[in-house]
DNA sequence: TATTGCTCGACAGAGAGACTGACGATCTGT
DNA sequence: ACAGATCGTCAGTCTCTCTGTCGAGCAATA
């Protein structure tokens, strides 16, 4: 039973692995196999009303040109519309359509779902800590 | 301050890539730029005496062709050695090089001070258990 | 021993998802 | 009115993963 001891970043790895063929493997179950797990960039920062490109890219961290590869494909597939902005002819506003608003919330619950069976495994207790950790960390970084 | 709730998935992933960015990043400022992140299935994987490729690919859950693509680029860098393997004419010994086994040792160390610096910013306590509640789920997910 | 089937690694090709650089169109502040 | 910043797009590149195919070598058996 040599438990070798693993980083700290594997460990965060592979539970986060798991976690997205669950997710992923469920929608696709459920009849969106076209949504991928580069996608919920999209679906985790756009707006109730719809946000422009520019904005997206911003808050996914990533460059202009990758988010509009993304939304190019949500696009194609019926899940968001991309139309001009009335308020400034440089700009499209992307929102989700009611198709990309079921997937977006078929993430959540699968999201919670999933989070729910993890609870099942290590317990309630241990997986609200492991949760409320998790946030500390990220508050943490995102404090600088 | 409306915290709106993130997914586990999203707790997991931004630290892990915080993590890796610091790590690869001092890596690199460390004279080793040319190692990447999908490299660490090398060095994570790899046994002390050398490993098949199909062995290496087995063990980090990807094709031997992934595997053959990651172990060409550090075997052109000069971090592992590819040498027949004399027990069977099919078969090659993928080893770390004196260079390769640098880069590990680095790789643990940067690790276990990205830990530290977690632990400093959460709390020992905290960071212990939030270790611990992440090999438990990790235990329940390889047992099934 | 000869054959049959499996395994090892390589070759070729594809695709996802990210990047940089350049650009025309448009907005904004002076 | 104009200069400079910003919006989204076009074109090209790179990394990393996959499938499919294949020759070479191993192992078990008829």
């Amino acid at each position: 039973m040599t438990e070798q001891r693993r980083t700290l970043g594997a460990l965060l790895r592979l539970p986060h692995d798991a976690l997205q063929r669950e997710i992923y493997g469920s929608l696709a179950a459920r009849g969106f196999p076209e949504i991928r797990p580069a996608h919920s960039a999209v679906f985790r920062h756009i707006g109730l009303h719809g946000s422009r490109l520019t904005t997206l890219a911003e808050r996914a961290g990533m460059t202009k040109q990758s988010m509009a590869y993304l939304v190019d494909g949500l696009a194609a597939a019926g899940h968001v519309t991309s139309t001009p902005d009335p308020d400034d002819g440089r700009a499209r506003i992307v929102r989700l359509t009611p198709k990309g608003e079921r997937v977006l919330a078929e993430l959540l619950a699968l999201s919670a779902e999933a989070e729910a069976r993890v609870a099942a495994r290590i317990g309630d207790r241990r997986a609200a800590r492991l949760r409320r950790y998790l946030e500390q960390w990220v508050a943490a970084l995102e404090a600088g």
